[in-house]
DNA sequence: TTGTATGCGTTATCAC
DNA sequence: GTGATAACGCATACAA
């Protein structure tokens, strides 16, 4: 490929010159400039970014680091979409490592954006705690941003929306309108979000002194198959409610699936919420309700704070954002007493 | 940032005992190792890859390109994690650029890449014309493999399905079945994709000697929305059909709602076939047959071609995937004649 | 087994 | 306005 050098000499001239009319710094004959141009567009030249990065030292980049497993999540591809689009409104490009499944292949994949000498690095941490998130931060000089988690330390560094809160008062909401038998079926518990959507379950039960029955929380996968499971169990349990909680929407889909196998209406005889509002869900299954993350937000506040921070700038505050419950058709009110 | 000089100095040898006992070539005493190892531990070195990349002109790096609208699409997401861990399996990573939504910014995404050095690339064009792809590889030295598009100079440069041959087979399929009043929603038809299963739609009947009745062929915009008014328009015009094909599954999961509200029965009065098999489709709607493409051989079979390419080896054939009909509960026997 | 010198393709700092 | 020249951080051919 062409080198600056060679449109150098094609154009008669140093390649400072040719630097210069390439980056528009300094002053350059018009002459020259011409010159130039005509012997970039003959030789087809293009600039080599590693040697300019590597002389400037900075990439104009930006990393974000996703995992494998969350590739089947609704949300990746509006992650991904807003998260490149923003991106290069600023001006940069987005460079993309996955995460895979394991806290040190996040760890890897992190290291690696960082050895390429990212600008600055989002995060969407699977596997990897908030402790260890808030060492490596710490450890870095370049600002690192982690979505969907709640820091201790770098409470600034971080962007997240209150997944027990929203739980909570979607339960609530369940609770308000006169259901007291009300199942929930868990995610992965390895998972935070999976953790604090069951927490929120219980609180809201706990705040309205409802007793919490254990055999009315059955665990899932995060899958369709395993909403259908967990359906399965709870009936097999012989337990009756009059709705029911799911950690996502795949789950919730397949349940509503195998509660209709068993010839239970929804949402007649049970009310029914999910989490994530996936696209299709109100054309496939308008009796589903459902929480959802405001992604977009999110990613926008997160790309803003670490373009700030590259300008020198400091947070001080962290940033949370609630979830909204999306209701359709599955909240009915439930038995009266 | 430590360098490779301070490590050599905080050992006491020379760069170039630092790079062998990184990179593993040459020969190094024990001894050496082991203060390199120590050196490297405590000012917590890390390689810039920048600088390496430059010195060996090579950044073990595919590019991937693939389009903002797409994101929606049910293959992005695997197309994009098989992408990730294949590459991942050679040793190599993945770089990822948005080719947004004009011709002209997938080109730039490729230019980027290219720019960056990457050793090969991938790209999934949506606007890009099959002349446009040859000429960007034959005037471009690094690898270049096209998904999901069948050039028409450089064949051993792509892998596609054949889109129309696979819509020919799901509507021959329902012809065979005893339909011959098929409704067809099209895809946006600037797309190639969109366009071939059209013409597949054609081709069948045409072998049948099936008239074709312009008025049963709808625009849809892939979107479950523009499925669902397909299924307006057909009505509205006070067609009858005994079976759909959407072109895809967002499309046919639209229209499959609208004539549910419209008290048409499927599959009992309408047969429907869709394409992509979406995950959740068997979940909500069981009643959609769908027609799916191998993603993940064909990015399996592109990036085997990469590799086989980067090691100077050549192709001579192209390499076409067959769709296969999924066939679930929506394909039934039409009305005997 | 180790070190020196040179190059990779830019940008940046000076003089002129 | 322009052009040498020195970084940038690493790899590598060649000596020693």
């Amino acid at each position: 490929m062409a080198t600056m050098l060679e449109v150098a000499k094609r154009a008669g001239v140093s390649k400072t010159t040719v630097s210069r009319v390439l980056s528009g710094n300094g002053y350059v004959s018009l002459e020259a400039k011409e010159r130039v141009l005509q012997a970039i567009e003959e030789s087809g030249y293009r600039p080599n970014l590693l040697a300019r990065n590597l002389a400037t030292k900075k990439t104009q980049t930006l990393g974000l680091v996703v995992t494998n497993t969350l590739y089947h999540g609704v949300y990746f591809s509006e992650l991904l979409s807003h998260a490149a689009r923003m991106t290069e409104d600023q001006g940069r490009r987005l460079i993309l490592a996955d995460g895979k499944h394991s806290a040190d292949e996040e760890r890897e994949a992190i290291q690696y954006l960082l050895d390429l000498r990212c600008d600055a690095i989002i995060i969407y941490p699977r596997f990897l705690s908030v402790d260890e998130m808030d060492e490596i931060i710490e450890s870095h000089s370049q600002p690192i941003m982690v979505l969907n988690r709640r820091l201790r330390k770098n409470g600034s560094h971080c962007v997240y929306s209150d997944q027990q809160a929203s739980s909570q008062a979607a339960v609530t909401q369940l609770i308000e309108l006169g259901h007291r038998d009300i199942a929930f079926i868990t995610g992965s518990l390895d998972s935070p979000t999976g953790a604090e959507r069951l927490s929120g379950y219980r609180d809201a039960l706990a705040r309205y002194a409802i007793p919490l029955r254990e055999s009315l929380i059955v665990k899932g996968k995060w899958t369709a198959a395993s909403g259908a499971e967990g359906v399965q169990q709870l009936l097999a349990s012989g337990n009756t409610f009059s709705a029911l909680v799911a950690s996502n929407d795949d789950m919730a889909i397949g349940a509503i699936k195998q509660l209709h196998l068993q010839g239970i209406n929804v949402p007649e005889q049970v009310s029914v919420i999910g989490f994530d509002d996936v696209a299709l869900a109100p054309w496939m299954v308008p009796a589903l309700s459902s929480v959802r993350v405001p992604v977009t937000e999110m990613v926008k506040e997160a790309i803003n704070r670490l373009i700030f921070m590259l300008d020198g700038g400091e947070f001080t505050s962290q940033s949370a954002f609630p979830g909204e419950l999306i209701r359709r058709e599955s909240v009915v009110n439930g038995p009266t007493f």
